[in-house]
Formats: C-alpha cells, sequence, structure tokens
DNA sequence: CAAGTTACTTACTAGTAGGTAAGTATACCA
DNA sequence: TGGTATACTTACCTACTAGTAAGTAACTTG
C-alpha cells in the first residue's frame, strides 16, 4: 500500500507522534504493556514498524512518554476541577467521573494497568509511573484536607491515608470491573467511596 | 546438566507437575501471564520446555491449571475460617490476612494481576477468572449478611455491594501497594475497610 | 536551486515465543 | 522377560519480538 504516491495521507507536518501514543495508549490501557506490540500499534496507522522506531527509539521510550502525557492530561484534569471553586464533595464527584469516563472507553487507568506489570518494566517507566500516583494523592490530600477544614467532608485517618483510600478503590473496582460485574459494578464502588467521606447525616 | 544419569532428581513420582505450578505461579503473581515464558519456568526447574510442553500441553492449559489451583487453595482457606466459628469481624480480618500474607511474598493475587490482563487471556482462563470473584464475593456476602444479623458488622447497602467493595479495594491496594507506599499502604488501606464495615461505636 | 532536514520506507538482524515430532531412560506389570 | 506407560530429552519449526542500516520522497531554508 503506497502511502508515499503522490502526497502523505496527513500533512504530514501533523502530529504522528501523537497519533502513536493515541493507538498505543488504548492498546496499553487494555491490553497491557506488554500485550501489545510496535506491529500492533504499526498495522492500525498503516505505517511500518521501522516509521514507529523513528518517532520513539524504544518501547521504553514509548512507554514513558505514555505516561507524561497521561499524567499531564490527567494534572491538567485535576487543576481544572480545582479552579472551578467547586465545593469539595463536588469537586471529588468528578474526580470519580475521570476514572468512571475511562472505564466507560472499555479501558482501566494506564497507571494502574503498569502497576500489575511494574516488576516487568523499565526503571525510567517505573518512576514515572510512581509520580502519577504521587500527584494524585496529593491532590486528594489537599482536597481532603480542605473539606475536613470547611466541614463539607468528614472522615478518620490522615488526608494522606483518606487518599490512598480512594485510589486503590478506585484503580481496584475499575479492574474487576472489566472482568466482573461491569461499569455498575464501578458506580455503585464510587458511590460507596464518596459516601464514605460525606459528613455523616443525624441518622435517623 | 545430565538429569537422566543415575536417577532423577525428584523421585520422578512425586509432582513435577505441582513444581511447574509453583514457579509458574510466583511468575504469574509478579510479572503476570504475559510477563514469563516457559523458557523461564524451565530454566527455573532444570528441564527443557518440552517437559512443560508434556505436563501443560499449551500455555492457556497452564494458565487455567495456575487458577484452578490457586481458586481451590483459596476456597479451602476460606473454608477453614468459616469452619473456625468466629465472630464476623474476626472472620473478615482472616479473609484481608490472606491478601497481606500475598503481598507480604512481593507478589498481588493471581486473578487480581490476571483481571488487568484479562483482554489477552484464552477464554477458558477469562471463565476460570470470573468464577474465583463469584468464590470471594459469595463468601464475603454470606459472611456480611451474617455479621449484620448478629449486630457484629454495620454497614450500609446490600451485602453484595459491601462484598465488591471490600475486594475492590483489597486488590487495589495491592496493586498500588506494590509500586507505591509498600506493605504498610496496603494495611492501612485494609484498616480501613475493617473499621468501616465495624459496627458505629457511641463516637466520643 | 542546491543542501539539508524530516518522515518515513525496504530489507534485514538476532533473539525469543509457543509448540511439535521422534527418540530414550526408567518404572511397572503380566 | 518383554511390553507398555511415564516422564522426560534432543532437535526442530514457524511466528513474532524489538531494533537497525541504508535508502528515498517531499518539504524547508540559504
Amino acid at each position: 500500500m503506497p502511502r508515499h504516491s503522490s502526497k502523505r495521507a496527513t500533512p504530514d507536518s501533523h502530529g504522528t507522534s501523537d497519533q502513536i501514543l493515541d493507538v498505543a495508549e488504548r492498546l496499553a490501557q487494555t491490553r497491557g504493556f506488554n500485550g501489545f506490540s510496535y506491529a500492533d500499534v504499526a498495522a492500525e496507522l498503516g505505517i511500518t514498524t521501522a516509521g514507529l522506531h523513528y518517532h520513539f527509539p524504544t518501547k521504553a521510550d514509548l512507554g514513558r512518554a505514555l505516561i507524561d502525557r497521561y499524567s499531564k492530561t490527567f494534572g491538567d484534569a485535576l487543576q481544572a476541577i480545582e479552579a472551578s471553586g467547586a465545593a469539595a464533595p463536588a469537586q471529588l464527584q468528578r474526580y470519580v467521573d475521570i476514572y468512571a469516563g475511562v472505564l466507560k472507553a472499555g479501558r482501566i487507568c494506564l497507571c494502574g494497568m503498569f502497576a500489575a506489570e511494574y516488576t516487568t518494566l523499565p526503571d525510567g517507566m517505573q518512576k514515572a509511573i510512581r509520580s502519577f500516583f504521587d500527584l494524585n494523592e496529593k491532590w486528594l490530600s489537599r482536597l481532603l484536607a480542605a473539606g475536613r477544614k470547611d466541614g463539607s467532608l468528614a472522615f478518620e485517618g490522615s488526608p494522606q491515608e483518606g487518599a490512598g483510600a480512594i485510589t486503590s478503590a478506585l484503580e481496584g473496582s475499575m479492574l474487576l470491573a472489566r472482568t466482573y460485574g461491569g461499569a455498575e459494578r464501578f458506580k455503585t464502588a464510587a458511590d460507596r467511596v464518596l459516601r464514605d467521606f460525606a459528613p455523616k447525616k443525624p441518622k435517623k
């Protein structure tokens, strides 16, 4: 299939790198880092594997780029939520919604997937994964602390512990939802998390 | 390395199959099903890959055997807990301890790992994974229902939902503990789960 | 309009994946 | 004692893995 015949399919200047990351990201989130190959990505984009190596010399490079972009996008979304100035419970809900959106696309969190494959991944990727969770839990800790202070949230233990519990529960229920129970499983688990951090009503 | 020289290393009648499963299980729980090969297992046992194929013709067969044995062991442990006749909170604690033991060995739950790789696994394995979680959540549901009835446990929602929340939280915190926060992360998450299902004290 | 630079291609490599066929040492049984 | 079953081995095979070297068409700049 000659792509070089007259002019390149996409203006060529535009981001082939981004398209590669798009496809690789989807494959990584559905099949895992060890579950897809350069050949898979190349075939889907109609280019050769050598073309891929031009953009990402090694698979470790691709992996790091994947996490970096994912972390950046995630961080931007968190900043947007924070900047909205909404109440803490509403911000927490929006945080959960990010995860729900990923799951709805049949994926799991990129870094949740990579966490499973952690021991098989190159060092650069391992560091990047830890940074992702760091980012998440720092943001959540701040939110929980602020919510507790203004009374819109209530929970036992430190904000750090709370943040850890939230990410664990969300990552875990994403993981299981794909194999067992579907998206509604995630929803009930997420609702429970939200409820756990809501101020206790007088209780009938 | 001649193993056939005089007599076989292990009486030969004894379970080579079991030894294969032992090694494969450890590799699967640390590196994932796509993260190890027949060559890895064979090298560790000092036999050839062809020897492996004698016991488990295909990797899918090995995978199914892995899950079957794991489920059986797990099921037996749950039965033992149930048979102890201990109070519901104590039984729940022992359930959590099973997970803690797995993590302490540097592993994550076999089926948690396989849940991540779910879409890449053969159909037989997928079914077996669902059965594992079914087993877990059925047992937990029964326990939660009994505990609520006798007042030793308290929680919102159905026992099924509670069971789902517990497995999600435990699987998730196992996953993250290996990459971020270590075993203590799991412990704080597990303690929080236990506390969530404890009857509420009068609260100072 | 020539000389780069960019973004690929073709054509290959070495290593590893899962899997198979045929042979062999040992144990078990009639 | 001879035959059969068990538990392997040696020696392959095909497909795929990440990765590389060298070539090339099209844009970009001096």
